[in-house]
Formats: structure tokens, C-alpha cells, sequence
DNA sequence: GCGTTATAATAGTCAGAGATAGTCAAATTG
DNA sequence: CAATTTGACTATCTCTGACTATTATAACGC
């Protein structure tokens, strides 16, 4: 059986993604749409939205009052994406994105065996087929639109 | 006369089957299935799907409570993918391409993320530079290079 | 008008009840 | 004896509700 307070963490974080990394609730109301005690509310918050899950909280009470979640990091991780594809320009060696490939790994961005995928899928290797002159303009494209693909989430 | 623990792991392993390799049950309704206590779950489990024989086993207290069991693809993942590189011809379009990357996150070989970056690096978007009667070509270099890097690890 | 005091509208806390699963050792079986 | 079965006790997670804390706004007295 599906647990209540997992369905309100689903919808808590596709409210983040539709918004683009931060909300604002208010809790009496995500209490009645799920049919629930309000302080069920905190229990997911609490649960699930913590810090070292990499969620930041602030909340008000009174008139007017608000719970406010932010996504850290991601958006950061992202901008940070975005800022070295603008970086990149038409062509780049096998040597500078393994470099930017094990700054990513460095960085926390992408896992090691992503690193693996993406080093795997740069390499002179795989674009022997490509004639050499034109083989370093053919890896960025590909590392742009892997890199791309990692800040859609 | 065979034992219940011998019916209870009868009976778990045909639901991987049927399942495809990962079930999730509860462990009362389980024992109450075969009348037995509830304790008798955790022993077929301890003792019939270890880590040793290949299982994944994941559970969670509370509330909708489960016990997750998964076979674990060890060796034949790699091999699996070995056979896929194998059979992928020196040429492989776009849709074909994708078609294999959605079966490798269905048999839990990559994650959702590892699919989104080889389907990125396989793209007609990413080969853009390469002229479109050698695509293919490089598309399944590409491809190759990415899956046995998978390999290795 | 201005400061003070209710009132309403929020959110927070915490302890207890309920719902599962885990452990371990004694009893049983073959 | 080794494997299995049982059950009492424990651990963990979820849900609920009573009580508390905070804030905005309206009402009041001067």
C-alpha cells in the first residue's frame, strides 16, 4: 500500500521541478487537498526535505503564513553545467573533456560511471569513424548534448 | 514432505519470475498465506536469497511496510551486454538505438540518468556535423564504446 | 491618529497509537 | 545433530490530535 506521506513528497517535488527549484505552500491547504492532519505536513517536511537531502526550509506563521522549500545544489550543479557548454566552444580535444569530465567527477555532478559513459563516448575511439579533421568538432557536439541532458534532471 | 520454507521460497522465486525479477511483498500477508508466523519470512529470506545466491533484498518498517527482492544481474548483466554489442551491426539508427537504452533501464543495467546521457551522446542532434550517410556508422561506434565501458566495471 | 489589546489565521511540537518488519533463542522435527 | 518452526520481544516508520507559538489584522480607548 502506497504511503500517504510518499505521495505528498511525489507531489511536494514535482511542484519543485514545475517551479523551477523553490516553492511556496501552505500547509493547512496540502493537508485538505491530501485528506490529512496538517502536522502530516511537517512529518514529510521534516522526513524528507532536510538538508542533508539537500532541501532548505523556511516557514511563517500567522495570517498570510507560508512554508517555503528550496532544491539546493541542483541548481547550482546545473548552472554550473551551463556555464561550461557556453564555455565550450566548436571543437574540443579528447584531452580537455577528459579534463572537464573528471572536474564533473571532482565536483559531484555525475557519478563515476557516467564519467565512464561520457569519457567512452568522446573518445578517439569511438570517432574513428569520423575523419580526424573533423572529429573534434563532432565530441563537442556530443559533450554539449550530453552535458544538456544532465541539467533537464 | 516438503517443507514450508521449501514452498514459501517455491513460491517467491516464481513471483520474481513472473515479475520479472523484483517483487515487493509484505511479510504478514505473506505468513498468513502459508499460516505460518511472521518470523518464518525472515528465515526462508536469510536462508534462500542471499547475496551469495544472487538476491537484493531491501525492506522497510512501518506502515505500509515492505520486503523488496530483487535478482541481481552479476555476470549477465556484462554478459548480456556483451551479446548486445555483438549483435549491434556496424550501423544503427537513431530509433533503434533508443529502443536498446530503454531495455537496458527496464533490466536495471543503467540508471535513468546513464540513459539520458547515452541517448544524448546517440542522437541525430548530437552528429549533427556528421554527414547523414555516415551517421549510423559513428551512432554505433558511439553506442559500442559506451556499453563496454559498462563492462568493465 | 496612535498605541494597545483582542481575534483570527496560520504553522510547530510532541507524545501516543497503529502498522509493519527484525532478532534471537527455545522448541520441534526428521 | 542440523534444519526448521514458533513466539515473545524489539525496532522503525507512519499517522493523528491535542496543545503551543507566532503573526496579521481588526477593535478599542484615548
Amino acid at each position: 500500500m502506497a504511503r500517504l506521506s510518499d505521495l505528498i513528497e511525489e507531489f511536494i517535488k514535482s511542484m519543485i521541478n514545475d517551479m523551477d527549484g523553490a516553492i511556496e505552500i501552505q500547509r493547512n491547504e496540502l493537508a485538505s487537498r491530501f485528506n490529512c492532519v496538517p502536522s502530516q505536513i511537517n512529518y514529510v517536511i521534516s522526513t524528507r526535505f532536510t538538508n542533508e537531502k539537500g532541501y532548505y526550509v523556511e516557514s511563517r506563521r500567522g495570517g498570510g503564513g507560508y512554508i517555503s522549500i528550496r532544491r539546493l545544489n541542483t541548481n547550482s550543479a546545473a548552472d554550473y553545467i551551463m556555464h561550461i557548454i557556453t564555455s565550450i566552444g566548436d571543437k574540443i580535444s579528447q584531452h580537455t573533456c577528459e579534463v572537464f569530465i573528471n572536474n564533473f567527477v571532482d565536483y559531484n555532478i555525475i557519478s563515476n560511471r557516467e564519467a565512464m559513459l561520457m569519457r567512452a563516448a568522446t573518445s578517439d575511439k569511438a570517432l574513428m569513424e569520423v575523419p580526424m579533421d573533423r572529429r573534434d568538432d563532432v565530441r563537442a557536439m556530443i559533450l554539449k548534448n550530453m552535458l544538456t541532458s544532465l541539467t533537464v534532471i
